[in-house]
DNA sequence: TTGACATATTCCCATATCGGCATGTAATGT
DNA sequence: ACATTACATGCCGATATGGGAATATGTCAA
């Protein structure tokens, strides 16, 4: 098997950037095709296929006007993945407390005890 | 070119249901990957395969103990996505008050004008 | 040391991607 | 009818994927 296919879900269809950048582009008004290659520095060609990945799983809608088509985001659609990310919101927020309270732990430590430069709480990625 | 590699962006690695489904596993708790493959019923080599990849974009962590490798989501890495989704919050509920609002137009005029059977809302996709 | 256990890595293959370029198609204007 | 505009589609090539099977690496135990 290879990799599931860009149409497959609207996960893979994000997981584009540019596709997620005609998302953004797409997401206050309709715009003809022509609008997002001007917007975006994108081939016509290009910008069609991404906006074909975006209709098949339902994150763009289209409509005819003329020679124009007319795309705008469907952003109902995106809420799937909002939701899913939603699933770990109490996970990152335990992280943060954990983060916090070491933070609030050395501070306490270091204004009691002496002058340390204070630690680096960057996380290394 | 080709499709953005797995291992570019935390969009790309979620890309894959497998992939999400371990990161839903191990949110809560860190596991040995013998716990991962037990529970998701996945092959030993593709579920290591899977980690490298989530550990690359640095959605997981590891840690060894004796013979095992224990892994657990770093669930920091999966606000950009959630943030990212949250971007279009504002545009699928203006969506949600038009079909509320075209609902409840229609529910007027059928309860004050005839018995026509109720339209169908679902979108066609 | 030898063996068993826990993971990781490698090789192979079928598949699909994205970009570039050329071409097709449909609607409009003259 | 013809040219033009606005998109869509087809073909190509380079690349990377994910599964399966086999094998390598590393750790503990006797």
């Amino acid at each position: 098997m290879a990799r599931a296919s860009t149409t497959s879900d609207a996960f893979n269809a994000v997981a584009e950037p540019r596709r997620r950048e005609i998302l953004s582009y797409l997401a206050g008004a309709e715009r003809p095709v022509g609008e997002i290659v001007a917007a975006l520095g994108l081939e016509q060609p290009s910008v069609s296929k991404h906006l074909r990945v975006l209709r098949n799983v339902g994150l763009v809608r289209m409509r005819c006007q003329g020679r124009q088509k007319l795309y705008r985001t469907n952003a109902e659609a995106i809420r799937p993945l909002h939701e899913w990310a939603a699933t770990f919101e109490r996970y990152w927020q335990h992280q943060l407390n954990r983060v916090k309270e070491l933070a609030e732990a050395t501070v306490r430590q270091s204004s009691t005890a002496s002058n340390f430069p204070t630690p680096n709480l960057k996380e290394k990625q």
